[in-house]
DNA sequence: GAGAATGAAAA
DNA sequence: TTTTCATTCTC
């Protein structure tokens, strides 16, 4: 778990994902919310995730086929704005069932329904997380909150791929696939898989809070920025590159300083660039603040004038002063980012390429695998990881290749010319 | 800077 | 068909 914020009370929440692939499996996530103590604001306010997925939930095994339609829904929230005090998770907490008639198909991106237990209006904070303005999905009827907050993520465990052998894994893979969370319950019949959070506030008396959203629901992390438990698909549905949830993730409410200035050390670093603030309260606006960097990046003077965002351009051009609230926090991003970084110290007007799906993979396993396989070599790590690619199968790639395509298709749209190869006498390419 | 992986796209 | 390069990091 990720140590929180001094001034902060922790709450604790359990995510649950259940799919339809495996009925009887509930995936939770205990989440720890936090809230300043100092009487900050509700819209201020810290969700920590504090449990794990245990598998990909995005990997169906019988799913080569498998559609939109498929995918996990966003189940509805309604909020209490009543406020409650610290709640405790529970050593034995489990999802609780009730009654679902239907999905809402015309509002499936606005969370339908939830349901409280014991008087807890925690359900009020998950609510207003996951129906904030600065969500993406909820540019529609909910875009008018008062409160907007960002969400957490949590944590999935390795894919079955990505393990490392029996024999290597023993006592490190442990903390890194924990399966002790999972928990065999009553089946319960969905048409879609959905993502089932239960907060426990932190006290007895205030008992448990659950909501079921969609698995493609980016929330904003601390030090993560925009993360969905199905990245692949949220940008593809939403157009929000996200990180994956993972254990100890804080979800940050918009304004927060550590919205603002969140270290990415864990960020999707395909994205980092981007630096998505709370304040990219949908894909548009993401969007459209990429186009105007990259006006700036043109207007500043920069030949190649492309891709400001990747190759932190933004660096060079990215002007303090700037009205742009998203952008300011994205060019210091980016400084920081790049600032030691090789690509932007000599090719700042640099277009890159986006990462193809294997790419994605290995960045995304190449920390692991290297704890997993302490002394070895990169290049080494690289074989695994290349190794592990071949035999995965199509439905586990699934999502890295639904990620790139996303990338490339946006990269192609911002910079058309990014993919052109460099010429042996060309300056523009350094590398 | 090389190299190790895979894959997309240009040449 | 070949080449480049996207990421990462040790050597």
């Amino acid at each position: 778990m990720i140590p929180c914020a001094t001034g902060y009370k922790h709450h604790n929440m359990v995510w649950e994902v259940k799919t339809n692939q495996m009925p009887n499996a509930v995936q939770k996530l205990l989440l720890v919310m936090d809230k300043r103590a100092s009487g900050m604001n509700d819209s201020l306010e810290l969700l920590q995730c504090n449990e794990n997925l245990p598998s990909s939930p995005g990997y169906n095994s019988c799913d080569e086929h498998m559609e939109l339609d498929d995918l996990p829904e966003l189940q509805a929230v309604q909020s209490d704005p009543t406020q409650s005090g610290v709640y405790q998770l529970s050593s034995d907490v489990s999802h609780q069932e009730y009654p679902r008639s239907s999905w809402n198909q015309n509002t499936s991106d606005i969370p339908e329904t939830t349901y409280r237990e014991n008087e807890v209006d925690w359900l009020t904070e998950l609510a207003n997380i996951a129906t904030s303005p600065q969500s993406p999905l909820m540019q529609c009827s909910f875009y008018n909150r008062s409160s907007p907050v960002h969400i957490i993520a949590t944590s999935k465990s390795l894919h079955s791929y990505a393990r490392p052998p029996p024999v290597s894994s023993s006592s490190k893979s442990e903390p890194t696939f924990p399966h002790h969370h999972w928990k065999e319950e009553t089946p319960v019949r969905h048409e879609r898989s959905v993502l089932k959070l239960t907060f426990d506030p932190g006290t007895v008396e205030d008992g448990l809070l659950t909501v079921e959203c969609k698995l493609d629901h980016p929330f904003y992390v601390k030090n993560k920025g925009w993360s969905s438990f199905y990245p692949s698909l949220t940008v593809v549905q939403h157009g929000i590159p996200c990180c994956e949830v993972h254990i100890g993730d804080v979800c940050l409410p918009p304004g927060h300083p550590d919205a603002i200035n969140f270290d990415d050390s864990g960020v999707f670093d395909t994205f980092k660039s981007y630096d998505f603030t709370p304040m990219d309260s949908s894909a548009v606006y993401v969007l459209s603040s990429m186009a105007r960097q990259r006006r700036a990046s043109l207007s500043c003077g920069g030949p190649g004038g492309q891709d400001f965002a990747r190759s932190g351009f933004s660096k060079n051009c990215g002007s303090p002063g700037s009205s742009q609230l998203s952008s300011n926090s994205l060019y210091a991003k980016a400084v920081k980012n790049h600032s030691s970084g090789t690509v932007s110290a000599t090719s700042p007007n640099k277009c890159k390429r986006p990462m193809n799906a294997f790419m994605l993979f290995a960045k995304k396993y190449r920390v692991e695998y290297t704890q997993m396989y302490p002394g070895k070599d990169n290049r080494a790590i690289s074989v695994i990881l290349g190794d592990r690619w071949k035999k995965m199968k199509n439905e586990e790639r699934r999502m890295y290749t639904l990620e790139a395509k996303a990338l490339a298709e946006e990269q192609k749209r911002l910079n058309p010319d990014c993919w052109k190869r460099k010429r042996t006498n060309s300056v523009c390419f350094n590398k």
